[in-house]
DNA sequence: CAGTGGTCTAGACCACCGA
DNA sequence: CGGTGGTCTAGACCACTGT
């Protein structure tokens, strides 16, 4: 593993086990430095993954602030797995598929998947539970056409790496739409949604490399724990 | 000005003027670096932020390749707030501005607008109103030294058409934040919120084309009438 | 003023790719 | 094999912050 990689899941985790809390300052970089026996850029190159990942606020001159944001709200940005962001934050997740079967696609799915009726689909429903908390409910439907197989180990670990690896699809794009609503009964049955009466839904259509639409899913999260950050190029005119 | 930042512009400006098209290979870091007369590792700071960008792609052992421009062509990413749908819907949409102030940086905004203490900024607070709902607040701070003068009227139309056209500044890039919280007593006097216990909250940071933040925004949504739409590259990793 | 983060340099070694 | 990008180092100067 490289070294700032190292360096910066430690500090997360220090930051997680509140060795230094809201509005303190983190050791100076040339303290890093020193302390992880490396040099500065390297630490500069962790500190700039705790930035991104709003941990951290640097002020010139004076040092590097705590944000004091809840590790929890991971941010959703682009076509991240779950999988991706439980690794890269360190946290103790855990996956259970309560669904999965092979259905033929109804009037709604129909259209969400943009496919003709008595198509085969799957159908994948699946809890997210981060450090003990049912956070996240997951609901995809993929065309069978191009995933003819699927298995509860596949789903439990992380989908899109047995698609990419396993199966030679790649993905080119998705459209999302991010909405509040409000939870309808599952959700109040599969999260831990004691207290909210909203939960937030991203409904993404996955598209691969010939822009054939493959999968539909619905990301439906509690509300305190969610947090979505976008880099937006200004559009002409 | 910064030597990657500079080195950065002027790649984008090459790629936007189609001196390397799609699937060409772009010149090596080393090369690179030669040719702009600088260290590799400053060369390689400009090109984190194409990549950032979405407009090339670096493959280990063989080089960085030019992922098309249609990205600066044409919207990725937009919000679709209820008021702009409402205009294009023809319904009746009413912005009424309740403050607009000329003050100091305090420390929370020094931060978000990245200026120091005793900078002056602009306070814009502005309700939307639409068929008689107040569906949204909208509170813009701006840097003095970007923006000089700000009357009512202009924050009764459109702000950005003054900046663009009448200021002539260049908007460049956008970096938001969608996260959902517990009203204030502002939003809840502000808006109409009967019934409601969360608001959806959009955090942006504006930049002009010197890459300098020029305005930090928070717009305040009521959850039913809010919709966020995407569109996103696969990013890998 | 001394200390901070922001930038920059000129090296170095590595894993990977194509010929 | 040579060239590529990925990482790392040990310096350096700067603008900014506090005291």
């Amino acid at each position: 593993m490289q070294k700032y990689i190292t360096i910066y899941h430690d500090l997360v985790e220090k930051i997680r086990q509140k060795q230094w809390i809201k509005d303190e300052m983190l050791p100076s970089e040339n303290e890093l430095a020193t302390m992880y026996e490396t040099s500065r850029e390297t630490i500069r190159k962790a500190l700039d993954l705790l930035v991104q990942d709003g941990l951290i606020q640097k002020v010139r001159g004076k040092g590097s602030v705590i944000t004091g944001l809840n590790i929890l709200d991971f941010p959703v940005s682009g076509l991240v797995s779950f999988k991706e962001l439980a690794t890269k934050m360190n946290l103790e997740t855990k996956t259970v598929v309560t669904d999965l079967t092979c259905m033929k696609a109804d009037g709604g799915l129909q259209s969400k998947l943009e496919v003709n009726q008595n198509e085969w689909i799957w159908k994948v429903v699946r809890t997210r539970e981060i450090s003990g908390e049912k956070i996240i409910l997951d609901i995809d439907y993929f065309n069978k056409k191009a995933v003819p197989e699927l298995t509860k180990e596949i789903c439990e670990e992380s989908i899109y790496n047995y698609l990419e690896n396993e199966l030679g699809l790649t993905i080119s794009f998705a459209k999302k739409e991010i909405v509040v609503e409000e939870p309808t009964d599952r959700d109040r049955q599969m999260m831990d949604l004691e207290g909210f009466s909203n939960v937030v839904v991203i409904k993404s259509k996955v598209y691969l490399d010939d822009a054939s639409l493959f999968q539909y899913t619905e990301s439906r999260h509690r509300p305190d724990k969610f947090k979505f950050v976008d880099f937006a190029r200004r559009t002409h005119n």
